[in-house]
DNA sequence: GATGACTGCCC
DNA sequence: ATTCTGC
DNA sequence: GCAGAATGGGCAGTCATC
């Protein structure tokens, strides 16, 4: 009996995306208002106990209450995030700055209490069981109650340098057969920050000082780091990161705090700049929401010798929403079949497309696909006989390998 | 029991 | 993850 | 500057179907 209105809250209602404009931001808003505390106060709360309920509980009772509340053994808090940056922006807001290696692996929160522990996926899942490894290496590497913060990458057992990322993702979340893909990929976790020591919550102290309490407490794993204030040396640390087979440098602020779940400029990551390569353009789906009655993604293909076309990735981000107008006008004339969700083109037109790294692919024909590929711009200049080949790809690809595997 | 579509989460 | 957009 | 909304590759897990 529901209008078509109501028929749309209801069906989100059950999606769960409810998409009302009220997110966790207004929420914690709305309680400071109703009780009349500082909204600065229901954040820092909030962000220790990563409970709105009870912090709107406690926020009945004053500003007093939220005062008290800690971080908690086995009650993950959300990860402090990073930006992307630039040195010398990042050396303009503070004089000496905190370099660490960016590692490709997969981020984690180790709790421990005693000989108990846990390990806490990035969305705060547990996954000690999936990797029961490095939760004996992180329990031996400290004597004390403690949450660490820190990142898990997979390397290479002969040359001891890293692996791609896809090594980990077989690991992280497994629950069958843990022990046999244990002996097959070997996982090592890397600390780089310490949110709690011995019941004493350390999210105010200065990344400086959580960072001392991090060495003096923890024995084996703490990542490495420098301070400098000059940006030959944060450079020149850069390049020994990439040289080792790393995503880049993390540069953080040495006077912040730990502040979960925010994407602040206190954290900044520097990686390479983008790749990027001409690909045919061979197909596409239709989008939804703000893309529905557009193409929401564009299958790309690179040639082979005999100059066939090859599926080797699709790209859907870095179209503004005037290019995705002009590529709806341009392609819908040159559909060629169309299925379920899906559309071919006659093969005409030419994407220039920016990529971090060139994968191995399960999926896709090529046998290679494209990591964050994101589009650059239209190549009407270039025919579909000027793409990139299956060729250079695999030199590219040999490439990268040289630089990853030294 | 094998295969494939789909989901959720890692980046 | 990246990127764009409206506020 | 921020939050929200589009979307990428790829992995394990789940469930329906052959």
């Amino acid at each position: 009996n529901a209008k078509p209105i109501e028929a749309r809250y209801i069906t989100r209602l059950i999606l769960g995306e409810l998409r009302i404009g009220i997110g966790e931001g207004n929420i914690r808003d709305a309680v400071a208002k109703a009780f009349d505390v500082p909204a600065a106060a229901v954040e820092h709360a909030f962000q220790a106990s990563n409970d709105l309920g009870e912090v709107a509980v406690l926020a009945k009772s004053g500003v007093g209450a939220l005062e008290t509340v800690r971080v908690e053994l086995f009650r993950p808090v959300k990860m402090m995030l990073a930006r992307q940056g630039t040195i010398a922006a990042m050396l303009e807001e503070e004089r000496v700055l905190a370099a660490e290696y960016k590692y490709d692996g997969t981020r984690f929160q180790f709790h421990k209490k005693g000989s108990e522990c846990r390990i806490y996926s990035r969305k705060l899942e547990e996954v000690t069981k999936a990797i029961p490894d490095v939760a004996n290496m992180l329990l031996e590497a400290t004597t004390h109650d403690a949450i660490l913060d820190g990142e898990v990458i997979a390397i290479d057992e002969d040359t001891g340098r890293p692996l791609p990322f896809q090594y980990v993702l077989r690991r992280f979340r497994r629950k069958h057969d843990v022990e046999g893909h244990m002996q097959k990929i070997r996982l090592v976790p890397n600390i780089f920050d310490i949110i709690c020591i011995d019941g004493r919550t350390l999210i105010d102290e200065p990344f400086s000082e959580r960072r001392k309490i991090l060495t003096e407490s923890v024995s084996r794993y703490v990542a490495p780091q420098i301070d400098s204030d000059d940006i030959g040396t944060i450079e020149a640390f850069y390049r020994s990161a990439l040289a080792d087979g790393h995503e880049g440098i993390m540069i953080k602020s040495r006077s912040a705090h730990y502040t979960p779940g925010v994407r602040g400029k206190e954290w900044v990551k520097i990686k390479p700049a983008v790749d990027t390569m001409d690909l045919a353009v061979i197909g596409a789906e239709w989008g939804e929401g703000k893309r529905a009655k557009h193409f929401g993604s564009f299958l790309l293909a690179c040639r082979d010798e005999l100059g066939e076309l090859i599926p080797l990735s699709k790209v859907a981000t870095g179209i503004s929403d005037d290019m995705l107008d002009i590529l709806y006008e341009m392609l819908k004339d040159i559909v060629i079949s169309e299925s379920k969700n899906t559309v071919t083109f006659e093969p005409d037109t030419v994407f220039e497309v920016g990529y971090a790294e060139i994968q191995k692919s399960p999926t896709y024909e090529a046998g290679y696909a494209l990591r964050f590929p994101r589009f650059i711009r239209l190549r009407d200049d270039k025919s579909v006989e000027e793409i990139e080949t299956l060729q250079s790809i695999e030199a590219r690809f040999a490439e990268q390998t040289k630089r990853l595997q030294g």
